[in-house]
DNA sequence: AAGACGGGGTA
DNA sequence: TACCCAGTCTT
């Protein structure tokens, strides 16, 4: 049977939101504190952690930064370097930044209150149409369809495209305007979310369960493991090359010093090492080596991958004097793992020691 | 339009 | 190991 286009969106539409009723995911930031809506300041800081990471990653986050900053006003007073400290492990460093300035502007200019409007989220720094659209959806139950990979990935099958997600971003968006909901956005949105964490899955979806199937162009085609099309990504990863130091001094502690405020790692801790070159033949010592290389010793190398590169760093290790580097920050050999390091400087610290 | 930007989870 | 993730910003 063919249904217009029309009673399909209206059909899929109330399955989802029946489906939610029944299958929504108990997650940390989902807590009414007002009417059945989420705490907005707790959507804010939510999505923030969730772009490009999983939401299994971010459970246990979350409720450590809100027990640290229950309110917007708690997290607007304090500094870059205490919120990047936090964001330890988490990646994507301009995040934490961006979070801490847009809360800033948001107690200046809006009395505390996450704006409720397009217009005052997307021009605050880290928040882009995805981001405006689901504060508004989630917070404030408005009329907005947001487009994550799990609200993608469903649409690109139900519809049976067959193009990777980014050359279509713009049809997407345009289909996904006619699943917005005017009564029950905010439950249509998560509903969406949670259907294709749960059941549209990026690889082996469970469409045994799936109570749109019927629906589905992918499903009839039995494309469904083959949508959405992967871009082709024939080009070999980029490696980089370095050298780190582990300097210990008598105090049982390790030196570290803060990265520059742009690229790789912006802002963070770091152990002293050398820039990164693409060949291994270019690599200049860093400054701080100076007069230690006859003390340094070789302790190993380790392989680190980013998204875009591979990182390999030989680790070297010297005794110090604590007041040889009097301008340095120290870090107690224990504390490293619990510290604000990024996880590729723990590794480092870990070959050494 | 393409690349930079982390790190943990999963099959 | 390769791929994926409640994306945004810069070039």
């Amino acid at each position: 049977m063919n249904l217009s286009k029309k009673s399909k969106e209206i059909l899929i539409k109330s399955d989802i939101l029946n489906w939610y009723k029944k299958n929504k995911r108990d997650l940390p930031w989902r807590k009414a504190s007002r009417k059945s809506l989420p705490n907005p300041y707790h959507i804010f800081v939510s999505e923030f952690m969730l772009q490009q990471t999983t939401v299994g990653t971010v459970k246990k986050r979350f409720n450590e930064f809100i027990k640290k900053w229950p309110s917007l006003d708690d997290l607007a007073s304090k500094s870059e370097s205490t919120i990047l400290n936090f964001w330890s492990g988490l990646g994507y460093y301009s995040r934490a930044r961006n979070l801490l300035k847009a809360s800033k502007i948001i107690k200046k200019k809006h009395a505390s209150k996450i704006p409720d409007n397009y217009n005052d989220l997307i021009i605050l720094p880290g928040i882009g149409e995805y981001t405006a659209k689901a504060i508004l959806g989630i917070a404030y139950n408005k009329s907005v369809m947001p487009l994550d990979a799990n609200i993608e990935r469903i649409f690109v099958r139900l519809y049976g495209f067959k193009s990777p997600i980014l050359k279509i971003k713009s049809e997407l968006k345009i289909l996904s305007n006619s699943y917005i909901s005017k009564k029950f956005s905010n439950q249509l949105i998560q509903g969406f979310m949670d259907f294709g964490s749960i059941i549209c899955t990026p690889r082996n979806p469970n469409c045994i369960d799936c109570i749109i199937k019927n629906n589905c162009i992918a499903f009839k085609k039995n494309l469904q493991k083959t949508i959405p099309i992967k871009s082709k990504s024939n080009q070999l990863k980029k490696k980089k090359y370095s050298r780190a130091y582990i300097f210990y001094n008598e105090n049982n502690e390790i030196l570290v010093r803060r990265r520059s405020s742009k690229g790789m790692l912006a802002s963070m801790l770091e152990i002293p090492n050398d820039r990164w070159v693409i060949d291994k033949n270019k690599l200049v010592y860093d400054k701080i080596v100076q007069n230690l290389k006859k003390k340094i010793q070789y302790k190993g190398s380790i392989e680190y991958s980013f998204s875009h590169f591979d990182l390999e760093t030989e680790v070297f290790f010297a005794n110090v004097k604590k007041n040889h580097f009097l301008k340095y920050k120290w870090m107690k050999k224990n504390n490293f793992k619990k510290s604000g390091l990024p996880t590729v400087m723990k590794k480092i610290i870990e070959v050494a020691i």
